[in-house]
DNA sequence: CATAGCCGCCTTTTT
DNA sequence: GGCGGCTATG
């Protein structure tokens, strides 16, 4: 049943039915109740739930919203899911169209690398000029605008744009006869499909009669037209987001998207939900003292329904050592505490979480780093899956070449160039190349026969559940005995046996099981995914990564110049982002906001001055020393000097000189000078002038 | 063909 | 401070 205690417009929001309708949400106004409910009411006035499709923006917040809406008590059966899990759907079902195999592998940032680095070769250009990097990001960037590399060279009209075109399209060649896809590939084919292919868009359109899509402001232009074609038939179309909480810029996110709704489907019902169930007013006040700063903006109220609360602590530390204990010593008192609630630590960057860690054991206090991924980076991890990705798509080369020699059996870099002249030569793939030479490939005789007839025996074997074919490769590849010999082995060897449990909960949970299905969605897995928000662990995270979550007392460290805004924001633009990003921090927090810097930070081994963040001067809130002293109002704090202060045997990088190292520094204020060993000799510059960067 | 050791660059954020 | 890539050596 739809609960009572909606507002007027929440329920409009709710209650809405044919045509286009744009929800306009701030943070903690309830927006992902109100699509939840929105779906039930849906389905309670007769809407059939497999007609609905949901989009989320992680696969922890649609099996959330899965979970929700049947806790209220209506039939499951909705589609609710990420827009890349959406595709990878739609691209199976419709793969020859697509011109693509259903058991396609999809390709991650590290085998995109290994790609992109082959390209560059095979287009003979040299990956000093060309960093591999730099190429894939541009890449990425075409097709989240849904450029082709057709497209690309016509249009190509510098020097980069140039030399680009025809490594985009060997790039796209690689994966092509790999039969895999890069994560843009997936917006892009899917996309490309249903702009090609009326019959399929329209079949489609037509079995999802109404389409939802939550924080809309993060679509890239991929997205928004596989949106757009989704509801041509009908143009139900209920999209929701915050122009304040788009953090995804730098991913192709383009906030015109959600800009122009309006203009995109005329007539589109719009409701603004701009109370805040959430954080207290003293929350509030702050983060839209902080927001108010961005130029492009639309002007928007945030209204707490909450009493005061606490002051938020805003504190200075004279090092991270030195913050990370007060953080953990806090946590560990709220704990203790009569209302504990729940806390959360959030940073701008990953290798923050270290120094924390390490507060948190000594003062045992139970952390979760929520970083998915990073099991699935894990060596014996990535070598199982590149098994299992072989058996399931033979031409999948970067997981071939990634286990055709481990563990050792003679396959070195001579067999493996002679393997890969010999398939380009009979325009076979390389597993085909490799089965045709089996018996004289390779130092070790026997050896690549061996692996041959071991791999195409694991694929006859393959439609019978993935984790018996797991544990059958695990054992007959020679992987387990490998690990065995290792020192640190053990771990190893618990690691994949986690994945095979892993492996288990999907043969049993799983609509259709298959290896390819298998594969594709952990492919897809994101860093929040393995947020346990049951657990009584405190998550440690990325401001990126607590988009959409909420805790009674949130930590958010290191806001300093450089880290919050990262050095890399350069442009206004990206300001804005780094503002919008530190927003949404500080609108997690339901009663508690600690925010902190440190006066000194250790970076790569060496103990740096900071700046503390210039944002924290737009919060209007007194700062405090770690010893309870109020050092006055924020905006003293831009009197804090902006100039660096550099010491000897800091680390510096110069534009034109690159890396080097202090030798001296003379503090004279405005006319400050640093001498600096650089690789091609020593340097006395004048601070305001030499571009110098604290390394 | 395997491996130890060294250099250089680097991730900011992630589906 | 760490990983990937390159080189020299077995």
């Amino acid at each position: 049943m739809i609960p009572k205690d909606l507002t007027a417009a929440q329920r409009r929001a709710v209650d809405h039915r044919e045509g286009p309708i744009l929800v306009i949400a701030g943070p903690g106004s309830g927006k992902t109740r109100v699509i939840t409910c929105r779906i039930a009411a849906l389905i309670d006035s007769g809407v059939k739930p497999r007609s609905i499709c949901a989009i989320t923006f992680t696969n922890k917040a649609a099996e959330e919203m899965r979970n929700r809406v049947i806790a209220m008590g209506t039939p499951g059966g909705a589609h609710i899911s990420t827009f890349h899990s959406l595709c990878v759907r739609i691209l199976r079902r419709y793969a020859e169209a697509a011109g693509i195999k259903p058991n396609f592998s999809i390709y991650d940032t590290s085998d995109q690398a290994k790609c992109m680095k082959q390209a560059i070769r095979d287009c003979d250009l040299d990956k000093a000029n060309f960093p591999p990097r730099r190429m894939l990001a541009a890449v990425s960037d075409l097709k989240n605008r849904l450029v082709d590399s057709d497209a690309l060279a016509a249009t190509a009209d510098n020097f980069f744009t140039r030399s680009l075109a025809p490594v985009y399209r060997r790039y796209d060649e690689i994966l092509g006869r790999s039969n895999a896809l890069d994560f843009d590939d997936l917006l892009l084919k899917t996309a490309l499909l249903l702009r090609r292919e009326k019959a399929i868009r329209e079949d489609l359109s037509r079995s999802f009669e109404f389409l939802l899509i939550d924080e809309y402001q993060d679509t890239n232009h991929a997205q928004y037209v596989i949106a757009t074609q989704l509801v041509c038939a009908h143009d139900n179309i209920c999209a929701t987001g915050d122009p304040d909480q788009s953090i995804y810029r730098w991913r192709g996110a383009d906030i015109r998207n959600i800009l122009a709704f309006e203009k995109d489907w005329p007539g589109a019902a719009v409701v603004k939900l701009e109370e805040n169930f959430r954080s207290t007013p003293n929350i509030l006040r702050a983060a839209d003292s902080l927001i108010a700063n961005n130029v492009s903006r639309k002007q928007k109220k945030l209204i707490s329904t909450r009493g005061a609360g606490a002051e938020i602590a805003l504190t200075a530390f004279d090092d991270e050592a030195e913050e990370a204990e007060a953080v953990a010593l806090r946590i560990k008192r709220l704990a203790e505490s009569d209302s504990p609630g729940k806390a959360a630590v959030l940073y701008r960057i990953n290798a923050t979480s270290r120094v924390l860690e390490e507060a948190l054991v000594r003062n045992e206090v139970p952390y979760q780093i929520v970083r998915g991924v990073e099991f699935y980076n894990r060596r014996e991890i990535r070598d199982m899956l590149a098994y299992m990705k072989v058996i399931a798509n033979p031409n999948d080369e970067a997981s071939l070449l990634r286990i055709i020699n481990t563990p050792q059996r003679g396959i070195g870099k001579v067999t493996i160039e002679r393997l890969r002249k010999y398939a380009a030569a009979r325009g076979v793939g390389l597993f085909e190349s490799l089965r045709q030479n089996a018996d004289s490939a390779g130092k070790r005789r026997g050896g690549a026969a061996c692996f041959v007839r071991m791999m195409e025996k694991f694929r006859r074997r393959s439609g019978r559940g993935v984790e018996a074919l797991m544990r059958e490769v695990f054992r007959e590849s020679g992987l387990a005995a490998a690990l065995q010999k290792l020192p640190d082995g053990e771990d190893d060897i618990e690691n994949v046996e986690e994945l095979i449990n892993s492996a288990a909960r999907y043969d049993s949970e799983a609509e259709e099981p298959s290896l390819a299905d298998y594969l594709q969605q952990i492919s897809l897995f994101s860093d929040v995914d393995s947020y346990d928000s049951t657990a009584d662990r405190v998550p440690l995270m990325t401001l990126h990564a607590a988009k959409g979550l909420e805790f009674d007392n949130v930590f958010i460290v290191a806001v300093e110049q450089g880290l919050l805004p990262h050095a890399r924001s350069e442009d206004l633009a990206a300001l804005e982002e780094e503002r919008r990003l530190f927003f949404v921090g500080m609108t997690r927090a339901k009663s508690g906001l600690h925010i902190s810097f440190a006066r000194y930070r250790t970076f790569r081994g060496d103990a740096m001055p900071t700046v503390p963040s210039h944002f924290l001067d737009e919060l209007g809130l007194p700062v405090r020393e770690s010893n309870g002293e109020s050092i006055g109002e924020t905006g003293s704090l831009a009197g804090s000097p902006d100039r660096p202060l550099f010491k000897p045997g800091q680390g510096v990088r110069h534009p034109r000189f690159g890396p080097g190292r202090v030798i001296d520094f003379a503090d004279m204020g405005e006319n400050s000078m640093v001498t600096v060993r650089f690789a091609r000799g020593t340097k006395t510059l004048m601070v305001k002038y030499a571009k110098l960067a604290a390394k």
